[in-house]
DNA sequence: TTAAAGTTTGAATATGCTTTCAAATTACTT
DNA sequence: AAGTAATTTGAAAGCATATTCAAACTTTAA
């Protein structure tokens, strides 16, 4: 392997200049031609690891998910190492289960391999170990959910419009009962629809206790929320629910009470993946902008890296749009 | 950051000691109580970086898949993961959009972050890059499908059997006129999954051409080709759909037919992931062990990086299940 | 008690790169 | 042509670790 040394010998420079070539300083043009042929010639590469022992950078990103299968998080990954990765920088991808420990250990492993940035998703409240990154001032990046204990820069989606939309364009085509499964509470992209829902159902005097099915924001939980709701309240005539997981336990309940879409109920579902349009009829869905969103992320880290005393911490919103397709019915044709 | 210089100023050793306890020589007792105990003090990590540049190894492994959002790799992915990190190996993962040429850059990349082993997902076809990792004895597995021109530890599915046993399972519930949505020939999986099938259907008598329906392996494609196969053979009783997209685009055919599964139709899929349960009724599914596979990466992974000099190469072939739901009939009874 | 075997020490060298600095060279201005 | 500004040079130090080696020290076995 060529190293930096071999090149400054083939290209008749100093050792000094062509690492001064390599980090993009501007040198005679003789010269910077002459180190190109010699780096082409030898095929050198940079030895990441000498380079990142002399600068303290590793030219990684650590970014952490809750499910290496989330397809959310997938999808913002795959624009995200798209920019970053024309950057030179790459990725150790890892996922932490949801569990607030596991987090911290992995994002302990991620510190000690001299990560340069840091990407969070759908993290709730911050761990001990992020305070040693601060100091560091390794940027961290929220994606999803700000975190709650330690300020960085965050990108959210704009949960709370989406929910007013969804439930504007219900309204405006004649619904009146419209049912919500919501995760509930607990967690901040769930509380957020919820409050959308909420807002939007009072501003138009529809609101109704009744009409909101809570419980956890995964599949099982959903199936029962809907089932229970839809039992109890045969005059529902739109169901909104808030998230993909829901979405399909809430299907699943439809089904199994044999309603169907959108003739016995209209159905708008959060996320718009690959279920939306395999269920017959095809899902109405809430769409995130998910490549948007990575490489906001991807310009937001590069920027910190580049400058790393920048004390001040943005926060970003990104607008869903409402894909329409066969699942929600107008009731005032 | 303590370095181990530190360490071993703290526990009274030479560095030279410290060093060797931490490559895992056994030493007196005394001083690995001495040195565990300064390194806790000291909060002591490994600089990987420094590590990395005197032995040529940056514990980590590079992952390429062909889509992030694949839900295939990103399951085995999950299980591979967890047992490298434990085993302090970091994961970088990239993905190549199935494009042959990305793959190769991506590989001369993950080349020039010293590597120290590599995991390929889905790629039929060596490029360059590949001998550099072999000139280097940087080990390389296969997954899902083997790599024409470069020989390597392979991962597979016994796709063979999976669809001769789907076959056989349909044959003994009386089905007769079994179609397929086929891939096609082009790809390994595809031809294998379509093989077996072929097979099983000549054992019993049962094959005829015009039961294969083939086009390429994602989701429109199969929703073209089902609907053309359904609409020309009223007597197929039963529908083998031979990957997760496909099945995605089979069931939109079928939907579009008004054909009930499984009274009209039995159905089964390839692959048993989220859309197995919301589909109306849910469907019986040819199951994956991507548990086991992800490990079985894994320590091929971190045997052959021990042990870098074993110049053969093993093959593995894992079992599909079946995994029984709604979707299928049972025309004997 | 002594010889043999096993450990540890301290110092040095190496890994490939960045950065610094005074001195030397080259390039622009007027 | 001279003065000034900009670039380059060569050498050295440093980043945190691994490895080597003879010498010094311990432990074990006879």
């Amino acid at each position: 392997m060529a190293t930096i040394r071999d090149v400054a010998k083939e290209a008749g420079v100093s050792l000094g200049t062509v690492s001064r070539y390599l980090n993009g300083y501007t040198l005679k043009k003789a010269n910077m031609e002459k180190i190109a042929a010699a780096i082409k010639k030898l095929d050198f590469k940079q030895n990441y690891l000498a380079k990142g022992l002399k600068t303290k950078k590793s030219h990684a990103i650590g970014v952490v998910v809750n499910a290496l299968t989330d397809i959310f998080a997938a999808s913002i990954v795959t624009s995200l190492e798209e920019l970053l990765e024309k950057n030179n920088y790459e990725l150790i991808i890892t996922d932490y289960k949801n569990n607030i420990k596991l987090l911290n250990e992995k994002l302990k492993f991620l510190y000690s391999r001299n990560i340069d940035g840091i990407v969070l998703f759908h993290v709730e409240q911050a761990v001990p170990i992020l305070k040693e990154f601060r100091k560091k001032k390794i940027p961290v990046v929220a994606v999803d959910t700000p975190i709650s204990g330690f300020e960085c820069d965050t990108v959210l989606l704009d949960n709370y419009h989406a929910s007013v939309e969804a439930v504007e364009s219900l309204y405006e085509i004649g619904h009146r009962q419209i049912g919500i499964i919501s995760g509930g509470q607990q967690g901040y992209v769930g509380s957020e629809r919820l409050r959308g829902y909420v807002a939007a159902m009072k501003k138009y005097g529809i609101f109704d206790h009744e009409l909101i099915a809570s419980g956890s924001s995964f599949k099982d939980a959903s199936y029962n929320a809907t089932l229970d709701l839809l039992k109890n309240n045969h005059q529902i005539t739109a169901l909104y629910s808030t998230n993909y997981y829901m979405t399909i336990g809430a299907i699943q309940a439809i089904n199994e009470l044999n309603l169907r879409i959108p003739n016995d109920i209209s159905f708008i579902g959060f996320d718009d993946y690959v279920i939306s349009t395999v269920i017959k009829p095809q899902l109405t869905a809430v769409a995130q902008p998910v490549t948007k969103i990575g490489r906001k992320i991807g310009k937001i880290i590069l920027q910190k890296i580049a400058n790393p005393s920048i004390l001040a911490y943005e926060t970003e919103y990104f607008k869903a749009r409402i894909v329409w397709r066969d699942s929600v019915k107008n009731k005032n044709i």
